[in-house]
DNA sequence: GATCAATGGTTCAACATTGGTTCAATCTCA
DNA sequence: TGAGATTGAACCAATGTTGAACCATTGATC
């Protein structure tokens, strides 16, 4: 039975989702329907679960994790997390830009580096900084990876990753993330994805600890 | 009653534009047309959807994009972008499971596996399949990454990525899946990132592989 | 303005699918 | 061996889907 339960929650779904029918569940758990049922109506009793004669079996919506956006998603994660998953996406997707971008898009690309090299203040270099990561993405042409890095961008104007920024960012430090984005443009220029994916994870990494000393 | 929501949202037009009309759509959609017109109603209530009689049904005109959850855009994007976020997303989470999973975790996924390796049917596999990934996603304690992998999880369980993958499925090739299934997670438990990553790097391959065969 | 075709809106009855209940047989384990 | 758990099957109640007919409104044409 605690079998049962714990491969019923396993299975859980998004909220609002419908479980399969209990006759179908019951076969690709390789059990009894009854026996599904009566595991059914505890995780009915204890909340998670809504059943309903003659439309089926749906996971309960408690508006809690109502599948939101990607950047209020974000806004719910620790910094850490975020950092996280950048690192895992950036490095590749610098890589997949270096392959994959036309001339138009490595021309954005140093138009964005150019301005984020002469920018005058924190807010115009953040605002290039946004600028030349999108542009590295939009190269990639994968909706979903532009969709992702829209979403870090909204997040990051933010007042209050706006001002976690502020306090990690020296001008100094500026001046290594200028470094970091010209050899990473240069590689994707070079249409080198290796370089491309070093350059970016190093650029991520060398932002995640200064980020991370400040918390 | 998702499947129909989900089939015309994927006809989506663009803004402004007029739907088929509702006899025309329904057998499009190989359905009766009450049963399409209870789905467009609730699109209207949503307030995707304008409907007048005498003219048509129309998409409403909202001036703005608004973000949509993490499952709509993904069912917005062509099975090569999502395999490709796969490919970025997955060899890294399981490397980071590798290092974090608990003693629970490890349970979790090795019975996942388990259940895999002993399914009598496609549609039994497929449940432990989505199961296992999602363990190893859980292991991760990135909120961000198990988002992304329920959101996957929800989408390979719609008809149509599932008619996909049956076209694309072996009893054969679901034997190589347990393979490199096994080998991932004997990474995991080796608590060795760098081989858990090449096994599902190995085995996302694999699957993009076949599913770009069948496109 | 009148007419007609096209569109969405409503209603009805029949059938299909879903969860709910009950029963008897079989299995498991102390 | 006996108690409890699981199973398979049959039947019931509720909901969803279907096909068809008819109605009200809109848009095009003359």
């Amino acid at each position: 039975m605690n079998d049962i339960l714990h491969r019923i929650r396993a299975g859980s779904l998004m909220e609002g989702q419908q479980l399969p029918p209990e006759r179908l569940l019951a076969a690709e758990l390789g059990v009894a329907r009854n026996t599904l049922r009566r595991a059914l109506s505890h995780l009915e009793q204890e909340g998670h679960l809504v059943r309903r004669v003659g439309a089926g079996t749906f996971v309960r919506v408690t508006g809690k994790h109502n599948g939101g956006t990607l950047p209020s998603r974000m806004r719910g994660a620790s910094p850490a997390e975020l950092m996280e998953v950048r690192l895992i996406m950036e490095p590749q997707a610098a890589a997949v830009a270096a392959s994959r971008a036309s001339a138009d898009d490595l021309k954005a690309i140093e138009s964005a580096l150019t301005s984020s090299l002469t920018a005058s203040s924190l807010g115009e270099f953040e605002h290039w900084d946004g600028q030349l990561h999108l542009m590295v993405f939009r190269a990639t042409r994968n909706s979903l990876l532009i969709d992702y890095c829209q979403a870090i961008n909204s997040i990051r104007n933010e007042p209050e990753w706006y001002a976690l920024k502020k306090r990690s960012v020296t001008e100094e430090l500026c001046r290594v993330y200028d470094r970091q984005h010209s050899a990473m443009v240069n590689a994707i220029r070079d249409r080198d994805p290796d370089r491309a994916r070093q350059a970016m994870a190093q650029h991520l990494g060398t932002v995640r600890d200064n980020l991370m000393g400040v918390l």
